[in-house]
RNA sequence: GCGCCUGUAGCUCAGCUGGAUAGAGCAACGGACUUCUAAUCCGUAGGCCAGAGGUUCGAAUCCUCUCAGGCGCACCA
């Protein structure tokens, strides 16, 4: 919408050079085509003379002025341009224009807000990436909506996504989860010994433990802690994966690939693994040096604040490792966007990853990496943080229980990303009635209401195809079409600055728009032209509501 | 010590790559159901945009410093 009105602009101004009025020069890109807070200053806005001023040391007025005269010329889009301030353009649209948008909205049907911006490109999410260590707890919750989200935001820009879980199964913490599963299997047969304090604590584990009861007995008992480790492990982290699997549908959320850390271990065929094959490598092309014993990469030469260890002295490879090999996989399967959505606790490794990625010539552009804000819970005038090892989290599952999967996703999508946020769980439940996600769906609700009233009453599906949108005078209900214009412009920014907290305030100043006109205003009439007009619109804002819930992977119910 | 995020109404938060008189929800107060769903609407009140400088036509937004909260700076995972 933004881009017809810059697009006039740009040649207003080519042309003011043509003719002589503006001296030869390049048209500046940065200048801004905004829709105004305030009414009075038009449907859009420009601050191209203020911009232009100084480069051609003239007062913005006298810029503008220039400016206007070389748009004005017939143009039947626009009833009046203006200049005000200290320079704003202002551009009042015809109201045909506003009903040439709606037919266009009606027009597009469900695919209203889908763009061509993506161009197909692959892009890749990756996101929760939890280790298979416990249940998700509502920290991960907030990552699955923001990166589920993300995803689809993506989708609807045009590009071909793929959403993947990088599962962290490799390393120390999958022993001391194997080693937390046989203590507990150990004291459920009665074994005196203690549960160490760096295992996981949950009763989940002890779930767990007792189902490897009910399945091989007390038989394991005599094999040794060295033996029995492995299995152990693998029984926990495969069931734990699972019930990670379980909650994320729960919560409507589903990955198009699992992608295994321990596979970058492995080295099929007697082949190095990728890891060592990624090390190797770095070796030649001179990107890590030993010493002290170590492998070291030279992140410092690259943006990081200092070298890091790849492999250890003990000959074990850090996290980093498996990281460099993971994101040059990314690349070569063909990513030409990556996006990672991380906790903030792990933001440290940003610049770790960035400086690898740019030492093995990779664009390190094409990565972008959300960080994720803790979640605190709430409770009373208590604080808890989420940790999986205390054992002292509030599970996903259960807040779905509490507030249903609609209203969890939208409370962690209305926040951005970068704000921590203390999740009130009592409110969250008190609030079931007034949250704010009911009023969006009720509006939605609301409209369907409508629909079927109106085939009841004329006996037939109305056909908002073939409405006279002229009709649709009122100033409520332009304000509604300019509303709902918006959302092409909203997907847009959002794919390219990936902030998905923008889809709920959104929502919130549609619905608020149609329940005002609501009551103001009859939609089902005497005149039958009216009412087609009016039930054109509401038809309007009834497929933007549900495309932008459809982004939100929150239902749009169509009665309440 | 260094780096990142945050600080806006009583509470939870929006505020776009600087734009015109700083917004919403909740809470508070006062109104509106004989009509398409009152899970709604209308109105009132509420602000030193943490603080101090700077940049310019113009700053909640950009820069510097200070204060406060969170997170991170491993041969941990």
């Amino acid at each position: 919408m933004k881009n017809i009105i810059y697009k006039k602009i740009n040649k207003a101004c080519r042309q003011a050079i043509d003719e002589g009025k503006f001296p030869p020069m390049d048209i500046p890109e940065n200048f801004l085509v905004e829709i105004p807070k305030e009414e009075k200053h038009g449907d859009f806005s420009t601050n191209i003379a203020m911009i232009l001023a100084p480069l051609l040391k003239k007062n913005p007025r006298e810029v503008g002025k220039i400016i206007i005269d070389m748009l004005g010329q017939g143009d039947k889009e626009i009833s009046k341009i203006e200049l005000a301030g200290p320079g704003f353009i202002n551009f009042f649209m015809e109201d045909a224009f506003w009903h040439s948008c709606l037919k266009d909205v009606i027009r597009q049907g469900d695919n209203y807000g889908r763009l061509a911006l993506g161009r197909d490109k692959k892009v890749q999410v990756e996101f929760v990436s939890a280790n298979p260590t416990g249940p998700l707890h509502i920290g991960h919750g907030r990552g699955a909506a923001v990166g589920d989200v993300v995803a689809n935001i993506l989708d609807w820009a045009g590009y071909d996504v793929t959403r993947e879980y990088y599962i962290n199964d490799a390393g120390e913490q999958m022993r001391t989860l194997g080693l937390s599963t046989l203590v507990r299997y150990k004291q459920l047969l009665g074994k005196e010994i203690e549960l160490p304090e760096k295992c996981y604590q949950g009763d989940y584990i002890k779930n767990i433990a007792q189902e490897i009861i009910d399945k091989k007995g007390e038989t394991l008992l005599t094999v040794s802690d060295e033996e029995n480790l492995p299995f152990f492990t693998k029984y926990t982290a495969d069931t734990i994966l699972d019930i990670i699997k379980d909650d994320l549908k729960g919560f409507g959320v589903e990955f198009d690939t699992w992608y295994s850390e321990n596979t970058l271990f492995e080295d099929p065929d007697g082949e190095k693994s990728p890891v060592e094959k990624v090390v190797d490598w770095m070796r030649e092309k001179n990107f890590v040096y030993e010493s002290e014993g170590a492998l070291w990469l030279r992140a410092a030469a690259f943006g990081d604040d200092k070298d890091r260890v790849v492999r250890k002295g003990t000959g074990a490879y850090t996290y980093l490792a498996s990281d460099i090999a993971y994101h040059k996989e990314k690349f070569e399967r063909g990513f030409e966007r990556i996006v990672n959505v991380w906790g903030a606790d792990h933001h440290g490794y940003v610049s770790r990853l960035r400086s690898a990625i740019k030492a093995m010539k990779l664009p390190d552009e094409a990565l972008d990496v959300i960080l994720i804000q803790l979640v605190n819970l709430k409770k009373g005038d208590e604080m808890i943080s989420m940790s999986t090892r205390s054992g002292q989290f509030l599970p996903l599952t259960d807040l779905i229980k509490d507030v249903g999967s609609d209203a969890a996703r939208f409370f962690f999508l209305m926040r951005s990303s970068d704000a921590q946020f203390d999740f009130d769980v009592d409110l969250a439940k008190k609030q079931s009635s007034d949250n704010p996600v009911y009023y969006i769906q009720y509006a939605h609700a609301r409209i369907c209401s409508i629909f079927r009233q109106a085939e009841e009453r004329m006996g037939e599906k109305p056909s908002p195809q073939t409405a006279n949108l002229a009709l649709l005078k009122l100033p409520e209900e332009l304000r509604l079409i300019k509303k709902i214009s918006e959302f092409t412009g909203l997907v847009e920014r959002m794919a390219v600055r990936l902030e998905p907290h923008l889809v709920p305030h959104y929502l919130n100043e549609i619905a608020s728009e149609l329940h005002s006109y609501y009551k103001k205003h009859r939609v089902l009439g005497e005149d039958n032209a009216i009412t087609n007009a009016r039930l054109a619109l509401l038809g309007g804002i009834r497929l933007t509501i549900k495309n932008s819930l459809k982004i939100l992977g929150v239902s749009a119910p169509e009665s309440m």
